[in-house]
DNA sequence: TCTTGTATTGAACGCATGTTCAGATAATCT
DNA sequence: AGATTATCTGAACATGCGTTCAATACAAGA
């Protein structure tokens, strides 16, 4: 036995991807082994690595992929406008964004340890600049006196971890729809901000 | 070799304890070894298991310590009186609490998977109880005018999100002090329930 | 149809894992 | 001092790990 009928890698790679995201995130990046990725894409072990050097490599795809996502999905999204506006776009991004792959935001949260420092820094910069594009939001709104914010910088962190936090109790099919999930949010963050 | 001099159980169990807690939140449940614990204790690894039956229940038994704790520390620390003074307490015992043990709380939301279904509930239930603490505060301010919440529940969890995102970020003899990082929450929450 | 290149298997590598246990030593009790 | 008990070692168990690679079967192009 060796290749199988209708193996293609335009169709494996992504399998694998999918397949190591959702169990790595369901259990944990060092409780899942390569043969288990390797089961549930149907294929044997040996062959991930046509797609990937290493584990930890295969991890870090994931996350650089998420980040860079992200900070497109909010380029294109952006409303513009003025700080309040520009806010609330924020705040109802973020939620939508976040509720639509959870696994890959739980894995950018906890797994980060387990990646060597050259690949950690590389996600940490990401992080850091998905952050930077709502402190800007927040010194704008500052300065034109919609905000009083004492600390712009933990008010960023503070309104960031409010809203990633939807992602431990939200269920799809549960009591509030996504949309009166952002509208609940975003009174919050409305009224912490406000001047 | 056998019994090591000055040996005693009461000195042992809680460097184990000690040692498993620090490793488990670094590295993660499922990398660390019972091996790796022990050395760090200076013992080899069958004495771990005169001091928990297997390594879950080592895992647990942290968890459930620290939650216990959780709880058993704000109903010593809650200053009663009127709801808007009971926040005060409530967001400031949070932020403090929890900056003092940052690889249990670590541990509290990242490795609960690691859990098998019944040890999870235990802690879950314990989770929410905590979580109670916070709503009833909510709800009896929102009845008496002090505060204007659409869903008190998520506001419950909006809250305990942004005050445990802290333990991301801050950091021992950085710009801000612990008072200082409470006083910023504060006033966020504060508005953000505001009438 | 034949050839070339891609995709995969399956076995093997050395090493680490959680857990058990008989034997050995230190602390404690009489 | 002697007997007992608590504490720990060190070796062993079966199992699983990440990774490599020669062999092989399929797909695509000529």
């Amino acid at each position: 036995m060796a290749r199988k009928t209708g193996s293609h890698s335009e169709i494996t790679g992504p399998r694998i991807r999918d397949a190591a995201l959702k169990l790595f995130a369901r259990h944990g990046f060092a409780a899942v082994s390569m043969r288990q990725i390797a089961a549930e894409v149907g294929v044997q072990a040996g062959a991930l690595y046509l797609y990937t050097p290493d584990k930890e490599t295969l991890l870090f795809d994931l996350l650089k992929a998420h980040m860079d996502d992200l900070l497109a999905a909010w380029d294109a999204d952006d409303p513009g406008g003025g700080p309040v506006a520009r806010l609330e776009g924020f705040v109802r991004f973020h939620i939508r964004f976040n509720l639509e792959r959870p696994d890959a935001v739980f894995l950018s949260y906890m797994e980060l340890r387990n990646l060597g420092a050259a690949n950690f820094a590389a996600i940490e910069a990401l992080r850091k600049t998905y952050e930077t594009r709502l402190e800007t939001i927040l010194r704008d709104g500052q300065g034109a006196g919609d905000f009083a914010l004492p600390d712009t910088k933990i008010a960023t962190l503070a309104i960031i971890s409010m809203l990633t936090g939807v992602n431990t109790w939200y269920r799809e099919g549960g009591r509030l729809s996504r949309t009166a999930v952002g509208d609940l949010y975003w009174d919050m963050v409305r009224k912490s901000v406000a001047a």
